[in-house]
RNA sequence: GCCGGUGUAGCUCAGUUGGUUAGAGCACCUGCCUGUGGAGCAGGGGGUCGCAGGUUCGAAUCCUGCCGCCGGUACCA
């Protein structure tokens, strides 16, 4: 025999995604038909768009470099156009908004599914994940933000986080451009400086505010001793950013007094605050109030394609994780105004604002408080077969449990009755049925309480011959009464 | 992308100053017990020591490169 070299396939998985199980599909399904429940409560309706489009279409595409967006994924087609995965689903819903001008206005649509980007995969963070957008097309009221604001207060409340758990900070773009042109002194700062002062600002969670100062100025020393170099705003310009990033109101409308002060003659900034009154009106109207919707002058959201209002849902309590370290969460849900987006396929001003929520990374954290059953079981009931001969018998039961609603497994698989125990109890079945040429001789059925079982055998100890005699979860019942004893039992464990 | 750490069984890790057949716990499988999941006892399978070179009589151990993972940083629509 010729020494056999065998190529065998390695099996790999690309960096950042992920095989999802299903305790966790499970899971996240229930979130999202909860999400969906709430959106729909607001009369948004469902779209569903192509997971591939254009480069262009996206707005990734890079005439200089002639070749897409790094952070996107992108190939040729045949026909040698670039084409790439959606990274959110905005601009698909921007490109299918221009693709049918005669769409009644407000154009609201919700729209859930998995998005792709190509960044460096962290905790909670990957290549490939679920956002689970909202959005409101062709209304410049802020009565839509205000709604936005809304919608994701009681999306949160809806997948049972506690209101005082969580927060939606609320913010605009216009009040920073403002406060950026203030400190410009009569002269807007370049356009870079701009950026990276936002960009800065964005970080303050992360580097807190003796960092940003730094970052503001000459630049800092992280704790790898890296080098950043920082915006080189003077120390007059830098204490107007952070008496911005400082201001406080008890209420909504009292810190737009303060924040109208602070943008002072920058008509941008007016603009900016006064959007923040109208949406303060309309929460409080709607019996929103500070313990659910807060104004927060921090709020930046990212830098691209935002025009006004912002906002973004934070869990705000501490959640450990499996090894024991407590981790901010942080920002879940995330969104804002962005007028311009359809323009740059028509021409025309469409005014538009949503907002997203991260489904994976809100399942982690929901996951990790307990909060969220994530067993993989879809059937509770097992119907084992001890006497092969009884098929048919075995058949009928799952059968009638079944037509009752109630989802049972029939055991497929060849091995012996402990076996097919183990297995019930490894899949996380509840009961299961066990028949054999006893119980049909007394016209009976036995169900054995898997659950309970556990529980008595902690007590039991090591006296197997006690436990096996004494199957103290296992009892006899008519066969007639099958599905209805099945339900008394899965009574018990209901929620 | 950059800086640092790390890479031994499915998982968590041991492995002395390079030295013969690479270990433990947990998990898994089998039996005790062919009609009973736990526990117990007995046994068993599983690793080209991340990959590729190099130094050496000899490498899991030393050197170089690459890859993966973890942390920080940049980016984040």
């Amino acid at each position: 025999m010729a020494k056999k070299k065998t190529t065998r396939t390695k099996p790999r998985r690309l960096k950042g995604f992920r095989d999802i199980e299903a305790g966790d599909v499970l899971a996240r399904d229930r979130m999202i038909a909860k999400i969906r429940k709430v959106y729909e409560r607001y009369g948004y309706a469902p779209l569903e768009t192509p997971a591939l489009e254009y480069v262009d279409c996206l707005g990734k595409f890079l005439p200089e470099a002639d070749q897409p967006d790094a952070g996107i994924f992108a190939f040729r087609d045949e026909d040698e156009a670039w084409v790439a995965l959606r990274y959110d689903l905005t601009a698909p819903l921007s490109r299918y908004v221009a693709m049918n001008p005669e769409l009644p206005r407000p154009f609201r649509r919700y729209q859930v599914g998995p998005v792709y980007r190509v960044e460096k995969p962290g905790p909670g963070r990957f290549r490939e994940f679920y956002q689970f957008d909202f959005d409101s097309v062709g209304t410049n009221a802020m009565l839509a933000d205000a709604e936005c604001c809304m919608v994701m207060c009681d999306a949160l409340e809806a997948l049972g986080i506690a209101r005082g758990d969580y927060a939606v900070r609320l913010n605009d773009r216009k009040v920073l451009n403002g406060v950026l042109e203030t400190i410009g002194g009569g002269d807007v700062l370049g356009e870079a400086t701009s950026r990276n002062v936002l960009r800065t600002i964005d970080k303050l969670d992360r580097v807190g505010i003796e960092g940003v100062k730094q970052l503001l100025g000459d630049g800092r020393k992280d704790e790898s001793g890296d080098f950043k170099t920082g915006c080189k705003l003077t120390a007059s310009q830098i204490e107007v950013v952070i008496g911005y990033l400082s201001a406080e109101g008890e209420t909504r409308a009292i810190l737009c007094d303060v924040l109208e002060t602070l943008v002072g003659e920058s008509e941008v900034g007016r603009e900016g605050v006064d959007e923040l009154r109208q949406i303060d009106t309309a929460l409080s109207a709607g019996g929103y109030a500070e313990d659910r919707v807060v104004i927060d002058p921090t709020v930046v959201r990212g830098l691209a394609y935002y025009t006004g209002p912002v906002y973004e849902g934070v869990l705000t309590f501490p959640v450990v994780d499996e090894d024991g370290v407590s981790r901010e969460f942080g920002s879940v849900f995330g969104g804002g105004r962005y007028d311009d987006l359809v323009k740059r396929f028509t021409g025309q001003e469409v005014p538009a604002t949503g907002a997203s929520i991260g489904v994976d990374r809100l399942l982690a954290a929901l996951k990790t408080l307990g909060k969220i059953d994530t067993s993989p079981t879809t059937a509770s009931i097992l119907v084992t077969r001890l006497d092969k001969t009884l098929n048919a018998e075995y058949q009928q039961m799952v059968g009638e449990l079944r037509a009752a609603e109630i989802n049972a497994e029939l055991y497929i698989g060849n091995q012996g009755i402990a076996k097919q125990f183990k297995y019930a109890s490894d899949t996380g079945k509840t009961i299961a049925i066990v028949a054999g040429s006893d119980e049909m001789a007394a016209g009976e059925v036995s169900i054995k309480d898997l659950r309970l079982g556990v529980e008595l055998s902690k007590e039991i100890g090591a006296d197997r011959k006690k436990w096996l005699e004494q199957q103290p979860a296992q009892f006899s019942i008519k066969r007639e009464q099958l599905v209805e004893s099945v339900k008394e039992v899965l009574g018990r464990y209901r929620a």
